[in-house]
RNA sequence: GCGGUAUUGGUGAAGCUUGGUUAACACAUCGGUUUGUGGGUCCGACACGCGUGGGUUCGAAUCCCACAUACCGCCCCA
């Protein structure tokens, strides 16, 4: 019986985990920049904490929270996305607090569970990097949040992205069209797919995103959230669109987008990428937006956040199609030959001076001969090969190879052990010259 | 949750339609290539046996069933 991963999982292995840290070492460098700070919450929350604050419609709520019964008897679930708990700990925490600059910046980076169907760049367990920023209803963080992920992507040498923004309004926007819409679709409804004629009961807004061709045609025709904005609301649109061309930025209006979670209002964005490991059409990398209630619904003051959640795994995927290499540079800065059993203890003595003086070193643990031992030493790219075999031994000495000239010099033992650095170094570099 | 395709060694895989006893070929790895030096040549090694568990059969990687996993589509989304 040999066992597997579960479902939906995956083991990141080195070579690979090596991207996953450069992406996330220039994340939060990024973030860093524009005064976002790391902030670390559970893994698991109480269940209700996800519940409430994604909405009872929700997909990710009815069907796919990956939820259980601890040993005590609370019902806790694995967090199927980052911004509840953060706006959990930001409550808790009491980081609205006068003391406190606002907006309160934060990004996360780790992993999520969603109870569903794998498939590529789609897990039960993936990982996601996202920033929170909580108490400024400046439309000016809106956007400041876009350009932030797009500085990311570019940073990573990603092009052709798609940007895509619409609003939800205020609640009253929201009220008048949802209203709107229902009347407009109602008289269809016998005509629309099953999950629509449902989604018209629990959240038409949902029917816009349908890929349904039964539902396509209506859509079509349907009114626009664009013409039921309240003023206000439709003043702070304009602003974010004026702010977007004012840095540059090129997006494109989608009225009809809709975000999966139901606490958005106000400004909502994907980033979206075509990319044909990630099936058809456009990808999302990248969604996010304001929003407003969750804060209070989860017991702190009326404030607003804007945020956003960007797929790591599909990321990668992603740099990995569009075949862009990653600046990761595996150096070896030094390699011990070892000839005969009796060189162990010198071998091991050897690198220890070298990685003690920040150099990168690895040497032969098998008493392999000395010809397998510097084909590995070639394949590990090592700069300097060092030999020492029993004649070394009784002299004091060892060999020094530079593996990119092919020069070899006989050193002292002693010398090297005494002052490591400056011998590697001086005699690199004089080789090399 | 629904529908479909796939599953052979470290890797890519042939074989499966017409079940029969050496599971082809290639790459990688390791060893050797005359005694202590680098991605070369040549030689050699490398599947508890073919996802797991049952069944049919004198006999199954090859047929049947169940399960698992991966992938694709739907749903939804990162």
């Amino acid at each position: 019986m040999r066992y597997q991963r579960p479902k939906g999982t995956a083991d990141v292995l080195p070579g690979d985990s090596a991207k996953w840290e450069y992406v996330e070492r220039l994340a939060s460098e990024i973030f860093n920049r524009y005064g976002y700070r790391d902030i670390r919450t559970p893994m698991f929350e109480n269940y209700a904490i996800y519940a409430r604050s994604a909405g009872d419609t929700s997909d990710v709520v009815t069907k796919e929270m990956y939820d259980f019964k601890d040993k005590g008897d609370r019902h806790v679930a694995l967090r199927p996305e980052g911004t509840a708990g953060v706006v959990r700990a930001f409550v808790e925490n009491k980081l609205y607090g006068p003391e406190f600059q606002k907006p309160y910046k934060v990004y996360y980076m780790g992993p999520m569970f969603r109870y569903e169907r794998p498939q590529s760049g789609r897990q039960r367990e993936f990982h996601q990097i996202g920033v929170e920023a909580f108490g400024s209803d400046n439309a000016a963080v809106d956007v400041e949040v876009i350009a932030m992920a797009l500085q990311l992507f570019k940073r990573l040498g990603l092009s052709n992205l798609r940007v895509a923004v619409n609003t939800l309004g205020d609640q009253k926007s929201r009220d008048d069209y949802r209203t709107a819409l229902i009347d407009y679709l109602k008289p269809h409804y016998d005509e629309l797919s099953e999950d629509s004629q449902e989604r018209l009961e629990k959240n038409p807004l949902r029917v816009l995103d349908s890929k349904d061709p039964r539902d396509k045609q209506f859509v079509a025709d349907a009114p626009s959230i664009l013409d039921y904005l309240t003023d206000s609301a439709k003043k702070r649109f304009e602003t974010v669109k004026q702010m977007l061309d004012m840095l540059g930025i090129d997006y494109v209006v989608d009225p009809d987008m809709v975000r999966g979670l139901d606490y958005y209002n106000h400004t909502i964005f994907e980033i979206m990428v075509k990319a044909k490991s990630l099936g058809n059409g456009y990808t999302t990398i990248c969604g996010g937006g304001r929003y407003g209630g969750l804060v209070e619904q989860l017991g702190g003051p009326d404030l607003s956040g804007v945020g956003f959640g960007i797929g790591e795994e599909r990321l990668l995927l992603l740099l990995n199609d569009e075949g862009i290499k990653l600046p990761i540079q595996s150096e070896l800065d030094l390699y011990v030959v070892g000839i005969g059993e009796d060189t162990n203890a010198e071998s091991l003595q050897l690198v220890q001076a070298a990685r003690a003086c920040g150099l990168s070193a690895d040497r032969d643990y098998l008493n392999r001969k000395p010809k397998a031992q510097f084909r590995t030493a070639a394949r590990l790219g090592a700069k300097v090969v060092i030999t020492i075999g029993s004649r070394e031994r009784s002299e004091g000495t060892v060999h020094f190879k530079v593996m990119a000239t092919g020069k070899e010099e006989t050193l002292q033992l002693s010398d090297l052990l005494k002052n490591f650095q400056e011998v590697y170094s001086r005699h690199l570099e004089e080789d090399l010259r």
